[in-house]
DNA sequence: TAGAAATTTTAACGCTTAGTCAGTTTTTGT
DNA sequence: ACAAAAACTGACTAAGCGTTAAAATTTCTA
């Protein structure tokens, strides 16, 4: 019952932990980037940590909440675009590409290229259920935006949904071939995306 | 031995063989698209064949051996797109959207929406390096298809590299939503990915 | 239709690995 | 310095799964 958390212990005692749980969850999501989360032991996640396996269980319950809990803080990330860009452009064209770039940002410096989004099926149902559920809203809000685009004759009258799963698949990928320490230029990477993907849309 | 295969047999026998190991190939093409392939169980991919798990021993030595067959069938179709594409059409333009659109036939039709291109890592290393090879020299017509089109003006002076993951990422990840009995219409998820993709890297 | 070849089954092994639990060490607040 | 809380450990359990060997069954061939 470690991990119940209840919040009874001093703000001090509470923030260390909150820290290790964070050093659990990046190291976890090297682990999955490498091995994939099911050939991941919980060995590997505590290899980096100089801790045993046990340890674990005082942070998280099973294994599988470690993979909840990082498609969790990565979800809340991306998710947070959508009203950066509202707030920051105005026409469809630039919000897209500004949603891009960011994403392609998280992917390359949050997650260090970790295929988080493709071990969604590893999850339990009802985790598995609230994620999806949030990478539809982000979806959706991301059709929006090209749906404008099209009503304001920005974009070509494509299917949105069509569009954005090209989209996130683009940006999705990149987990399986950008590594930090390659020869990409992460930021380059962003921009190309987005002209790519942005102009692919665009009328002529 | 069995899986060895001395061609000693009958041609009626050696027919009957191949005919047996496409119809496992297939049944663990579906079941590493709904599970992947670590937590496919030898079970989950002899349960639609109505056989004991054993008897896939007969056709292959061991587990990894049925992915690397999905795997080697997979990329071979899509390796003869590039010749299809280079005597059909002139163009870099008409050639990239040539395959574009027979890829993701591929991936619909063929592959049945199986995320095979998710599971490299999952191959044994002389394996994985093979497929690699393969996938690289695949993409490496891509990337040549591209280059030309900027050479010629047909496209913008974009990093062809770059640009060939943002279009293997959109396509593979087709794997994650498309399902046969779905309601996107396949070949026109080609046309447009074709258009998107293509689009982005046309001068306008 | 008998014998051979190919295929499948039964039964069991052995390894890996997630998870449990009781106890020990370390850290924290007073 | 001391007691309480937190963090961690080591040994163990249980289960799942890939794999093997040999026997049984089916299919093919002459």
């Amino acid at each position: 019952m470690a991990h119940a958390g209840a919040p009874s212990s001093s703000p001090h005692v509470q923030e260390k932990r909150r820290r290790r749980r964070a050093e659990i969850l990046h190291s976890a999501l090297r682990a999955f980037r490498d091995k994939g989360y099911h050939a991941t032991t919980l060995d590997d996640i505590v290899g980096r940590l100089g801790v045993r396996r046990t340890a674990l269980y005082h942070y998280f319950p099973d294994k599988e909440a470690i993979l909840y809990a990082c498609h969790h803080e990565a979800l809340a990330e991306v998710a947070g675009l959508l009203d950066e860009a509202k707030s920051r452009f105005d026409s469809p064209k630039e919000r897209l590409g500004y949603v891009i770039r960011e994403h392609v940002r998280v992917m390359t410096d949050t997650l260090e290229g970790s295929p988080l989004a493709f071990e969604v099926p590893a999850l339990a149902a009802e985790h598995q259920a609230q994620i999806i559920a949030a990478r539809d809203r982000y979806e959706q809000g991301l059709r929006d935006i090209i749906a404008q685009g099209i009503a304001q004759g920005e974009f070509r009258s494509v299917d949105p949904k069509i569009a954005v799963f090209a989209i996130m698949g683009a940006i999705n990928w990149i987990a399986r071939w950008y590594r930090p320490e390659g020869s990409v230029h992460a930021p380059a990477l962003g921009a190309q995306f987005a002209d790519h993907l942005v102009g692919g849309l665009t009328c002529e």
